[in-house]
DNA sequence: CAGCTGCTCAAGTGACTGCTTGACAAGGTA
DNA sequence: TACCTTGTCAAGCAGTCACTTGAGCAGCTG
């Protein structure tokens, strides 16, 4: 007991946890695999690599508890081992968020300049919910919004935008506004859909983060039976 | 904007974050680094590592942006760039302790049975110093009590122990208890130091975890003036 | 049963990591 | 000035990782 075999060991089980989050790929699994389980050909087309890679990733993750699977007919669904995970992941993004020298650079790239687009928070959105103001909308694929999605929220997957926009455009009471959401905070989903519905001349602005911040800040969601 | 080479990129920076911790070195100089900061040779000599290695894993926490570096005369000390970088430390240790299947059995492996040596929560300790019903022992090394520790609490670092044994217990009042306390819930430090004092027939345990978490929680410390 | 879908596994390649040794740079001291 | 201390860098080796291709296996469906 006490020896430094013993600590090296251990170390290297807490770095384990930290290995499987090293790699952008894994991350990516990890930021779609807090909105709900999915199977693995989604999450493939999810972060564009073959399913065999993807499926080699996803064990990496298994092998290190972050990820559980469920077996349902031919398909295997994995999603988060818990919260816990998700605060992990949180954690990793305020620190490179704060720390990484290239982060603003490499957001802004993906994102577009965030300063153009004015965000709601997420007590700001509860308030205006309350009072009627506002139309709220979630932009992520469909079995993301069937897995829990914020209460009020109508489904508008980002793919399918323009061919309903004409529709949400009508549904939208005057004086109300559009807030579109998504992943988080570095979902470019919600942007490109805020873009869209200003191009169309009404007002729209994007949630700071998404729906898994909303959901562990215990604000109202709809969640599947299921999942 | 929002194509596949950005966002590979964007997560690709926040992979880096925790590339840095994916190694059982790095992982032990953030631990130790969490109670202040030190210089390399220090940082060497406490996770048993050549100089040399132990500078190219602090330039590697350096590069990822988790620890920064003040000069002094010929010295350079490191410290975590922030208390961000703690919070990703602990999430990085729950989630390990949930989801990770043989991290009982490691912990076990180096601190011993948890079971025999009952624990003092944060609050009971607190509780109890009001109450002057205990002795609150610092058994970290004595730059990291130096650079801050629990208000009330004296030093006697583990190494120290056996010689300074009689003195402290000479100190404690009838119906007083020891508690130790060190770097966290890993650290071997306070269990060694229990086990001691109890060989010599005086109540004692250990606190839960350690100082950082004594200092997040925003409980009463004493810092150096300079760090 | 055969054939299909959904997923995993194995082998192979190119790139990266962790550690060692030994040389070197920056700053302080005599 | 020369010399010391402290820390970094470079080369080199063994081990690991990410991704591809192609095979294989479990469980449905006809």
């Amino acid at each position: 007991m006490g020896d430094r075999d013993a600590k090296d060991a251990l170390f290297d089980g807490f770095a384990e946890v930290a290995k499987a989050l090293a790699s952008g790929r894994r991350a990516e699994l990890i930021d779609v695999l807090a909105q709900g389980e999915r199977h693995v050909d989604e999450l493939a087309d999810e972060i564009d690599q073959s399913v065999a890679n993807t499926s080699f990733h996803l064990r990496t993750l298994a092998g290190a508890g972050l990820v559980t699977t469920r077996r349902d007919g031919t398909r295997i669904h994995y999603r988060l081992a818990s919260d816990r995970v998700a605060d992990l992941w949180t954690a990793t993004r305020d620190v490179a968020a704060a720390h990484h020298e290239r982060l603003d650079e490499l957001a802004t790239a993906y994102l577009g300049e965030l300063d153009e687009l004015e965000q709601v928070t997420r007590d700001e959105l509860m308030r205006r919910i309350d009072t009627g103001e506002v139309v709220v909308v979630d932009v992520r694929p469909a079995p993301e919004y069937r897995s829990g999605h914020i209460a009020v929220a109508r489904s508008v997957p980002v793919d399918d935008l323009t061919a309903h926009l004409a529709d949400l455009l009508t549904d939208v009471p005057d004086g109300a506004e559009i807030v579109a959401y998504c992943r988080g905070p570095y979902c470019a989903f919600a942007d490109e859909a805020v873009r869209a519905v200003r191009a169309s001349g009404r007002a729209a602005r994007r949630l700071e983060d998404g729906f898994p911040e909303w959901h562990r800040a215990g604000l109202p969601v709809e969640r599947a039976h299921s999942a």
